[in-house]
DNA sequence: GGACGCTTTCAAAGCGCTTTGGCTGCACTA
DNA sequence: TAGTGCAGCCAAAGCGCTTTGAAAGCGTCC
């Protein structure tokens, strides 16, 4: 029984590496391809690649063949010959506790999307927070990446510089506070869309108007919080601090605030959030005081469009400044694969955000 | 000036010629690490790489050296040596209006924990739904990834019995309903957490209950309703159809659903909802309609732990059957990790969700 | 003192592709 | 007729690593 357990063993391998053989020997290669069109393999690749020095008849017959065989070259070989990765990296600083961003998929989907038609590839990198820079000197030295989309910059991200210092192609979703002309970012006019919707909320007549926005240490909210002042501002209306939140984007925070500035000597009689999450969070503050909204009090948020949060279909139909996130990762896919071929680009793209009247808010009664 | 112009032109060009070849030349590689050392790349990627031949002061010199000069191996290189090539895949099937699951962003990001400590790399593919199986087909040939994770798998998933042809290594998330012993998966015991959570409430004397629930073409939904319907068949009551409904798990449906179960004749006295976002929906349902919940409707969810939709902070303190989305994804990693590596790993992994009591239950009244 | 074994090192051969620098015919000019 | 140009093809040299197979150096054993 030894015997024949050890029989059983030594052939089990020997199937196993004679299958793994077989496994490879499938995947066709260059050589293999070039031998049996009895051409060189520098035709071959030049063929398949347009290049322009090899007969049409010729190239057909490549082509064919590779399809028949199912040839497809290996990325790797590819990669380390041409010293391009076809590679678009993103890093993702993570904490242990951290919230993840919510707008991270359709990001993704949108960039992915642009990605996958360009024929490049998406690396992510989830990397402690104290590693990021490091991850950042990584992808460069082992020429994983071609170029890499940075998230939510701070007001004055160190990133941007060593980026610039490392000769890596990137593009900022979003952009600092200031020199935003020394480098590439695709962003939405946060501080337009709030003053839009500020004065739309004075247009109805409100007054007293709160503000429920995100971690000020982020530009986006920066500019959100200076589009809402100016426009108070500008329609003679005083600002109160007391009516102003700046915190992180959930939905409770939303809930807490508003309850907070429904117990205020005078209330507000308009709130303007800086999320769809948030805006949930201070609609049920208002159900819970037995507010109705667009009546009593009207509700007006900034609309990423997220796709498990689509305003249109849900909840009480909600005015919004909408800008899709989906499309901006589309945008800043293209927009770096662009400065990557070393095509002529814009040096930036800043997008506008829509204006969709809901029935969450109404002239102000009273 | 037309001279002037061209000198500048041809000035600059081999500046930039200069500080390419500088830049390039920073990088340095094995070549160069060797030279310096006077040892051979044999010896010296040997004494990186940790293979026992090689003098411990040897050893030590090359690491110091290595430091110094900031050497890392070329990926590409590496990968094209070794034919692995440290990185794992996830297709991400998308239509163009499509939803992109909400729980993706948490899973990658435990997933990604876990790829960094063992130095593996990411690899998102967003392809279009139609042209997933291509995707991995390419996968497979041009060597990009050493194995797969699959997502959202159904009844009867085609994914799988393509990954096993193409003989490329993978995990699911999740299961199909049939033959799950037949690869390798991870899942959360849904059909468990629902006949638990379902007991739960017929304890505290509920007797119409009401089940919110996902498409059930994946297979987790299924399975929670099989848990549901069984708990309640023990029990003896009777299963009403028209207190169960099945459909997309965001917060409109679940507003929809609760609104259309408290106009029947005998309406739920307490809810079951498959996700934080159809409970978020249910809850402005009962709010809009005026019941308190955990008074006049008992509110359960199956809680995926997403980070932005915290159910500890939020909210009424939802009860719920809690699973980290966050920490599958690791889970997952680490076992398809190990199954690339060849280590020894359990066939797949079962996880159990856990009750955690808030105030949104509590014993039937009247 | 030769055979042997062990440790430590190295030269060279890949991995699968791209790209450089020819080379071969053939058509066309002078 | 020799010379020129060009289309079309090829051999071979990389890309930067890993890995194979060999060998040098040195102590040990009979």
């Amino acid at each position: 029984m030894g015997f024949s357990f050890l029989l059983f063993h030594a052939l089990s391998k020997a199937l196993w590496i004679k299958l793994k053989q077989f496994g490879e020997a499938k995947l066709s290669n260059l050589k293999k391809l070039s031998e049996n069109l009895g051409l060189s393999q520098t035709t071959v690749s030049r063929a398949l690649n347009g290049y322009p020095e090899v007969n049409e008849n010729t190239r057909k017959r490549v082509i064919n063949a590779a399809r028949k065989m199912n040839y497809q070259p290996n990325s790797n070989a590819q990669r380390l010959a041409t010293g391009k990765s076809k590679t678009i990296g993103h890093v993702v600083p993570l904490a242990k506790h951290d919230m993840i961003n919510p707008h991270f998929s359709d990001f993704i989907a949108g960039a992915g999307e642009a990605y996958n038609k360009h024929h490049y590839d998406m690396l992510i990198s989830v990397v402690a927070a104290s590693e990021e820079e490091d991850a950042y000197h990584k992808m460069k030295r082992d020429g994983r990446v071609d170029g890499v989309i940075v998230h939510a910059p701070t007001a004055n991200d160190p990133r941007i510089a060593l980026l610039k210092s490392l000769d890596m192609p990137f593009v900022v979703h979003g952009r600092t506070y200031h020199n935003d002309d020394s480098y590439n970012w695709v962003d939405v006019n946060n501080r337009r869309a709030f003053s839009q919707a500020t004065a739309h909320l004075i247009g109805l007549g409100h007054k007293n108007i709160a503000l429920i926005n995100g971690w000020e240490h982020m530009v986006f909210a920066i500019k959100r919080r200076e589009g809402f002042m100016a426009a108070m501002q500008e329609a003679g209306l005083p600002i109160r601090e007391e009516l102003m939140v700046s915190d992180e984007m959930i939905e409770p925070v939303a809930n807490m605030a508003v309850r907070r500035f429904m117990r205020q000597p005078e209330p507000p009689t308009a709130i303007l959030c800086s999320s769809m999450l948030m805006a949930i969070g201070a609609q049920r503050a208002l159900y819970e005081m037995d507010l109705r909204i667009g009546r009593d009090v009207s509700l007006m948020a900034f609309d990423d469009n997220l796709s498990f949060m689509n305003a249109a279909t849900s909840m009480v139909s909600m005015t919004v400044m909408r800008s899709g996130i989906r499309q901006h990762g589309g945008i800043c896919a293209n927009l770096l694969i662009d400065l990557i071929e070393g095509r002529d680009t814009p040096p930036h793209i800043l997008l506008e955000a829509e204006l969709l009247l809901g029935t969450s808010t109404s002239a102000k009664v009273r």
